[in-house]
DNA sequence: AAGTATTTTGGCAGCGCTGCCAATCGAGTT
DNA sequence: AACTCGATTGGCAGCGCTGCCAAAATACTT
């Protein structure tokens, strides 16, 4: 490709359409006073040379003090959570319709790589940045707060966060969890659960799910936690050696869908029927678990809708606070 | 936050250090020579003013004709089907790795979309551009070449490329598919579906399949296309139709392992004993249908390492070729 | 000690665009 | 016809950083 020709600039389209670089890049903006017809021979000279502006001088040149480019850093924790996928879906979608880009970062539940990636994006001048969770490192928060950008914490609303919050409480979702399947005369539960230490929202949900069984005076008997992040593999390998050592159990708590999938598929492997012989509770709502012959009993959550929300409130500006969301618990057949 | 102060620059930072900012730049950027001490002297003035380079300005001032700025511009399709994450996964982490930064747009498989998309992320001065397939606007096309830079194609290379391609032929990958069916011995063979019209790669592989099921003298029997994304809840709905409609099919081959969980709960669900009364046959390797009573069986698609390769090339630069990662025929206990 | 490499360093002109402000143009006023 | 006022337009100084090149400091020779 013409690596060697020099690219088209906004001087090259003001010298072919004979007005000054002002007047032409009033046009482009659509910003400022101009006539008609003035826009329509901009126009052609623009079509004519190919031009692409280049937004790294425009943001540089506009109010590099304040919100610069027209980008939004985003950083997420995992991508093969489909959780993610769907918060991004929302805030691309969002993010789009009000002229935004997105940049990029995952920080696989590494806060100092979370820490490494705020720097990074900050480095592009965002407009906003969008993370995940409450949880940060203290030079994150530094970092945040000197770059004076709008600052968006999704998911977890359990807990003070920078600016705006977008979410529901985590904790909530253990206790509903935890109700229904005490209501529905579930007694000996157990839990499956991934990796707490990395995904501390699942660790809130446990914990407000094992505060709640106490409340009834059950207890949780028996927890079977891996150390790799969640899949069906690792559901089903997990719920196996949960019912090899504990097999009275009658309900098992699962620390999302995925798991809770499974867990499923052990239960239709050994035979075992579904909700008698044991129940199953997911969480995320996934899609795949409405489908199944028995729909997952789970607690739906708004992650669409967080991503939106997020990206609208980031474009809208407004005052710092934190918007709840909720979550809907799922009933489903099989707890 | 201090939206009225200004931010740092690198000027402060060679005033609080006692050097000038061309020092400053090169130890920053660790290129050229400089002393250890001016390094540290450095260092602690960065960090005492909490300094953090404007890589707009940067990049901007970087050979701007050549490749720019450290921004990498991503387009893909969609980011429900599992498989765009994956993507974006190895993309990502690749790129980290060699210190580019994603810039992601979702075009919903919209080639109009598409090309404003390839737009404004030319925008930024990318380094590089990568698009999923290998079917473009004649204008995104013109967009592409007019920019100069290096373009990947990701997962199709069915076709001619524009100067990188990664993936594999989805049409081999039909081929493959209906070969072990035949060679299983299924005869009456149907086809469920998504949008072929906008998932090309799926047209592709049914166009495969469908081929070589001709060249071995059996036809496809009936078919069920939905006009929706793919889905389990989709898959299941629409196997129930075809077998309404053509009860006596003996295999059912999936657009993609999504549709065909939806299609093996649909069995479940009739009580149809898999592969004896009906066959299953999906595409894409999904963790979740390696946990399955009965592993599914399909094909497994190097998707992570698709990502990986085209970050890798981009960022090392090279000739243009197309690289075919291949696939591989998982077996499985449903067909 | 004088001279020649080599390493370190600083000055300054842009990169392409926008903000500011002054200049120009028309049309309406008196 | 002289004058006012709003609509258009152009000139130019930066935005913060890097590339280029010359200057200064240091190291090595003979």
């Amino acid at each position: 490709m013409n690596l060697h020709r020099r690219l088209v600039t906004l001087a090259d389209v003001a010298r072919e359409s004979g007005f000054g670089e002002s007047t032409v890049s009033r046009v482009l903006r659509n910003q400022g006073s101009f006539s008609k017809r003035t826009a329509d021979r901009v126009a052609e000279a623009v079509a004519k040379l190919g031009y692409v502006p280049n937004r790294l001088a425009g943001s540089l040149a506009g109010n590099a003090a304040s919100a610069g480019s027209q980008l939004v850093g985003i950083v997420i924790p995992s991508l093969a959570n489909i959780v993610f996928p769907d918060l991004l879906r929302g805030l691309t979608g969002a993010l789009d319709r009000t002229g935004f880009q997105s940049v990029i970062g995952v920080s696989d539940y590494d806060p100092d790589r979370e820490e490494a990636l705020v720097a990074a994006l900050l480095s592009w001048r965002p407009a906003g940045l969008v993370l995940t969770g409450l949880e940060h490192n203290p030079d994150t928060v530094a970092l945040l707060r000197a770059a004076g950008i709008r600052v968006v914490e999704m998911i977890d609303t359990d807990g003070p966060g920078l600016d705006l919050v977008v979410g529901f409480s985590n904790r909530a979702v253990g206790e509903a969890s935890a109700a229904h399947l005490v209501a529905r005369g579930y007694r000996r539960i157990g839990y499956v659960g991934h990796d707490i230490l990395r995904d501390l929202r699942a660790g809130k949900r446990l914990a407000g799910f094992e505060a709640a069984l106490q409340g009834t005076g059950y207890g949780l008997i028996d927890r079977e936690i891996v150390a790799e992040p969640s899949s069906a593999t690792a559901g089903r390998a997990a719920l196996d050696r949960l019912l090899d050592r504990t097999p009275d159990l009658d309900a098992v708590y699962f620390s999302n869908d995925d798991m809770a999938l499974g867990g499923y598929f052990c239960c239709l492997a050994r035979g075992w029927s579904i909700p008698h012989r044991l129940a199953l509770f997911g969480y995320n709502g996934l899609d795949i678990t409405a489908a199944m012959p028995q729909p997952l009993s789970t607690i739906r959550t708004p992650r669409l809708r967080i991503g939106e929300i997020a990206a609208e409130r980031l474009a809208a500006g407004g005052p710092a606070e934190t918007i709840d969301l909720g979550f809907a618990l799922v009933a489903g057949a099989t707890a």
